[in-house]
DNA sequence: CATGCTGAGTTCACTTGACGAACCGACGCG
DNA sequence: CGCGTCGGTTCGTCAAGTGAACTCAGCATG
């Protein structure tokens, strides 16, 4: 019960979800992790309206999950493209557990839209729950939530 | 570049995001991860609007991910609690994703707020992305995306 | 040189959703 | 009976999302 009484309001969830929680943000990365660059690109695949868009991938340069990148094409002006940092790379975590989480639960009869393959291996790649010794945990039961407020004084 | 042209329309992403990716919905779930059941506990953690929780509550519930049980405390009248559901329960790989995305890129110099620790050896819980071969990824970047459309027909 | 096209925005009117405070109704209690 | 609590609902306001129209730079075309 003592867990209840936790001071959550430095939750790292509530703050990651301050940073890519609002509507499209996810969609959007998802798009990156695909190769997807471009604004046009972005556009056509998610059929957001631009103006959220334009703000979205804005937030995301600012928060140092994108970053813009100029290029030109031939007979082209010079526009600029938008990468994934380290920072936006290393949400490739949550979109694999959201999108896990929908192909169990939400796949209907034609089965998971889309499958994740090792490149090296070729075999379906899961996110499992591992400690450090080693274990392999089998969910959320095996998880001890330890609180650590203000810990170093 | 072929990814480019995909059908993401069923995209599980989209799918899961479609059922929890409103505002409160996943502190909601983080919540209840935590131990937290009734009504007035979620408000007082979250602060959230009291309508805005009623909705998101009933909507969880909509969605099988948490159920309404009735109980009965001494000397009260009966209410009901929300518990997660099975289906509720497997999304907690989503929300370890948040949380540690936000302890490695949001953590301030207080350190993490939380740990996740295994509850038989006590070591630090992490998510790693595992291949069936038994290969530990690093990252993205050995990850291959591939679609399914309709297939079966 | 005027015209048009395209990518990337911005502006605008409209609808939807979040917010906070007030109100409601069932129930147990003194 | 009046009071307090829990779990909601209602309401006015304000923020956010939506889609269509407009803008603007620069290359290309006639």
């Amino acid at each position: 019960m003592s867990e209840l009484l936790l001071d959550r309001t430095r939750c790292s969830v509530a703050g990651t979800l301050a940073v890519v929680g609002e509507k499209w943000s996810l969609l959007v990365l998802r798009e990156a992790f695909l190769g997807v660059r471009r604004f046009a690109d972005f556009q056509r695949m998610l059929g957001a309206p631009r103006a959220v868009l334009t703000d979205r991938l804005g937030r995301l340069v600012d928060e140092g999950i994108l970053r813009r990148v100029p290029y030109q094409d031939e007979g082209e002006r010079q526009r600029h493209e938008y990468r994934l940092t380290r920072k936006g790379v290393d949400l490739y975590p949550t979109l694999v557990a959201l999108m896990e989480w929908g192909d169990r639960h939400l796949a209907g009869e034609q089965g998971v839209p889309m499958e994740l393959r090792h490149r090296d291996c070729g075999a379906p790649v899961h996110l499992t729950l591992t400690c450090e010794e080693g274990h392999t945990l089998e969910g959320a039961r095996e998880v001890h939530p330890v609180s650590r407020p203000t810990t170093g004084d």
